[in-house]
DNA sequence: CATTATAGAGAACAATTGTTCTCAGTTCAA
DNA sequence: TTGAACTGAGAACAATTGTTCTCTATAATG
């Protein structure tokens, strides 16, 4: 699988990663040995150590084990195409870890669960988890969570001679959601940085849409 | 602060969520007792115990401790409305772990971007990450990505009487993305899901789309 | 052939673990 | 005043921990 390592760590660690995906813990070498299938601690321990050169794992205080900073890491494989389909694929894995992708400043940032369907048109769904980052301007043409006489709005923020204003992204649906003008003022609460989404489960949501 | 509570458990909970976000492991008694500034280990293992029995922890294999089902407790920023507007609310910052929401059986997740509008009906964009669990198999109606002649491509998987095939989900361009009927043999690399999506800086892409 | 890593096992050890038991102040209602 | 509840401390214990050391097979390399 990966041609410079001798020993195939990433077997052990694939079982590592379910294992604290279900259990949310880094068990101990015992408890490794029996998950990793090895008689003898002193294996396991020899295993620990090189994942913990790798960065997979780390030394907590008390001498536990932790996550280390490569503990999140995912594959990601060679572009999908969803247009034409493209040219076979050469799996040369590159990592990226998800949080850290999509979140740069973690104490700026916040999440928003989508209702509504008023900006299908930017791939916004409901059910959705928008990232917004808190910022109090925005310019136009961004997407903003903006709070309009009191209440929270997930719009695109647009302008024209009479000054600032918001839009929803649903062509089919426009007449349902003209532009808002806020009646005095237009707070910005933050913008729109990125989302993410669990599909339901099974071809239920995901079935036919016609 | 949570008035039924006689012990205020809470301080030490926050002490100790604080912790594990900086450190990812709950400590062992030993070490709770310094962060907690408790004397002697029995009473850090008394609160402990509260914080077991309201959900915050609990006991892991090994009887080491582990987060409870309470202990990421999520009080997200109140439902965007992206329909109408709606009510108000006290938005309380989450510390959800993205990761952990969309990831469960890790060594069996792999990432692709997404290239193509073939699935925008779907709100599945160019440039979009997918997630993608490996599998050989997968039920008509689910989001499969598929190799067909030895290429990659996300497709719902649909079945008729003539077998298996792969559909589009973009009604504008329908008569791009007619259904694929392998040749031969149709492979299913995996199913989605979910995905994430980093929005492309400023109003650039994300402008007026008429 | 001999040699040298690699993969694995078994035993042993000091330190730390979770837990329990006993005892001592403090608060507060009966 | 009496007596529970709380809140907290100290000691003690068996079990488990991480770690190290020694000893085999197996595989590859010269």
């Amino acid at each position: 699988m990966h041609p410079m390592q001798p020993l195939d760590i990433f077997s052990y660690l694939g079982k590592l990663q379910d294992y604290y995906a279900r259990e949310r813990i880094i068990p101990s070498t015992t408890q490794l040995s029996v998950l990793w299938n090895v008689k003898a601690r002193s294996w396991t321990h020899q295993i620990v150590q090189r994942l913990k050169e790798e960065g997979f794992l780390e030394t907590a205080a008390g001498s536990r084990l932790r996550p280390g900073p490569r503990f999140f890491e995912r594959t990601v494989g060679h572009a999908v195409r969803a247009g034409l389909p493209q040219q076979a694929a050469d799996v040369q894995p590159e990592l990226l870890r998800i949080d850290d992708y999509l979140i740069e400043k973690p104490s700026q940032t916040i999440l928003f669960p989508v209702k509504g369907d008023s900006m299908v048109d930017l791939g916004i769904l409901e059910g959705d988890m928008v990232i917004i980052e808190r910022s109090n301007s925005a310019s136009s043409g961004q997407v903003v969570l903006a709070i309009v006489d009191n209440e929270f709005t997930l719009k695109v923020l647009a302008r024209d001679k009479e000054g600032y204003y918001l839009e929803a992204r649903n062509e089919k649906r426009s007449q349902d959601y003209p532009p808002i003008r806020p009646e005095q003022e237009l707070e910005i609460y933050g913008f729109y940085i990125g989302l993410f989404r669990k599909a339901s489960v099974s071809g239920h949501r995901l079935g036919l849409n016609r």
